[in-house]
DNA sequence: AACTATTTATAAGA
DNA sequence: TTCTTATAAATAGTT
C-alpha cells in the first residue's frame, strides 16, 4: 500500500510473507488497542501465523472475552458454540458416570428384590446367594454388637454392685459414731436409694438392664 | 488521525464515540482479513461495543480458532485457559455424580455385608430388614420361575403323550394292511421308537422331565 | 531494522 | 448512516 499497491492474496515469497506478517500484525494489534481505548470496547484478537505460532491481543483477557462471547452466542442462537475438546471429554465422562449410576441403581433394586423380571434363573439364584451371604454377615455383626452391649452392661452392673457394697459398709460404720444419719430404715433400704436415678440394685437379668438403660433397641 | 491528530484515550462524546467505533471497527476487520489472506494466518477477532453488542471476524471459524488457542496454551502453560462457565458447571456436576457413585457403592457394600463397622445398631437392624425383604422377594420370584417351568413341562409331556397315543393307533391300523412294518415287536415297543431322539415315553415324573430336557437348573 | 514514496485509514464536517 | 476531504498513519519495496 505504498511504493506500489498490492493485491490482497497470499504472498508467494516466504521471506516477504513473513516480513509483511510481522509488520501488519503489529499494525493490527495497535489498531485493536486504539479501538478498545477510544471506544471503550472489549476486544480479543487471536492470530496464528502460517507456521503455527500464536499471537494474541486482548483489552482485558482473551479467556474472559471468549467466555463472554460464549454466553452471548448461547443466548442468541446455539450456533458456533465452542465445543472445546475438554468439554467433549467431560461430556463423555459424564455419560459414563451416568451409566455407572444407572447400573448401580439396577443392582441396588435387585438386591431389594425389585425389578426381578429381567433376570433369568441363574441370575436369581446368584442374587439369592448374595443376599443370604449379606444377610448372614449383617445378622452376625448385629448380634455381636448386642453381645458387646450386654457384656458391657454386665461389667457396669458388677462395678455398681461393688460400689454399692462399699457404700453400705461406710454407712454401717459411720452410723455407730454420728447421729446425722437417720436410723429408722434397714441398712439395705437406705443403700438402695443410691440406685434411684440409675439402675435397680438387684434381681435383674441382662435383657432387663438393656431395657431400663434405654438402649436403642426398644423391640 | 486526520484533519487533526487525536489522543488515544476514551472519546467522551457518546455520539462521536459510536461513529468512531463503526469506522474503526470496519477498518480493523478489513486489516484482519488482509493479514489472514496475505500471510496465510488464522485469525479470530472478537469485539464487544461499549453497549455490549458483539461483532466478530474470523478467517475460518471463531470457535475453531478458540479451540486451537486452548490446545496451544494448554501445551505451553496452564495459564489463561478459558475456565468456561459450562465447564465449571460440568465439573461440579461431575463431582456430584462421583459422590453419588461413592454413596451407592457404600450402600452396595453394606448390602453385601461389607464395611459394617461404621453402622450403629439401628442401621444394622434396618439393613437386616432390608436384606430379609429382598431375599424373600428374590426367593419367591425364583420359586415362581421353577413352578412355571414345571407346569410348562407337564403340559408338554401331556401333549407328547397324546401324540404318542395317536401314533400308536396309526401304526396299529396300517400294520393290518401293509407288510412294510416289521411284525416282530409288540405294538407298544414299535411306538416307543418314535421317542428315541426326544423323550422317554412313559414312567416319568415332573422332576424327571425337567432334568432330561436339560433345563438350566442342573443342581 | 531503517527509509520513504505512496496508499490507506480516518477525524471532522456536512 | 454515508459522503467528503484534509491529513495522519500504515506499509511495500528498497537499502
Amino acid at each position: 500500500m505504498t511504493r506500489q499497491k498490492i493485491q490482497i492474496k497470499k504472498i508467494d515469497n516466504t521471506a516477504a510473507r513473513q516480513v509483511t506478517f510481522s509488520k501488519r500484525r503489529r499494525g493490527l494489534f495497535k489498531k485493536a488497542h486504539e479501538l478498545s481505548t477510544l471506544c471503550d470496547a472489549e476486544i480479543a484478537l487471536v492470530v496464528f501465523s502460517a507456521t503455527g505460532k500464536l499471537f494474541e491481543y486482548s483489552s482485558t483477557s482473551t479467556g474472559q472475552v471468549i467466555e463472554r462471547r460464549n454466553l452471548q452466542s448461547e443466548r442468541t442462537n446455539g450456533l458456533d458454540r465452542v465445543p472445546s475438546l475438554e468439554m467433549q471429554i467431560e461430556s463423555s465422562a459424564h455419560a459414563m458416570l451416568g451409566k455407572e449410576i444407572a447400573e448401580k441403581n439396577r443392582e441396588l433394586r435387585h438386591l431389594r428384590g425389585e425389578e426381578l423380571q429381567g433376570l433369568n434363573l441363574e441370575e436369581l439364584k446368584h442374587l439369592e446367594k448374595l443376599l443370604e451371604a449379606g444377610l448372614s454377615r449383617v445378622t452376625e455383626t448385629k448380634d455381636e454388637r448386642f453381645l458387646k452391649e450386654i457384656s458391657n452392661l454386665k461389667r457396669k452392673g458388677a462395678e455398681l454392685m461393688e460400689e454399692n457394697q462399699q457404700l453400705k459398709q461406710q454407712i454401717g460404720n459411720s452410723s455407730m459414731d454420728q447421729a446425722i444419719v437417720p436410723q429408722q430404715g434397714q441398712p439395705s433400704e437406705s443403700a438402695a436409694r443410691v440406685w434411684i436415678s440409675a439402675d435397680p440394685p438387684q434381681g435383674y437379668n441382662n435383657s432387663d438392664i438393656s431395657l431400663r438403660l434405654g438402649l436403642p433397641f426398644p423391640n
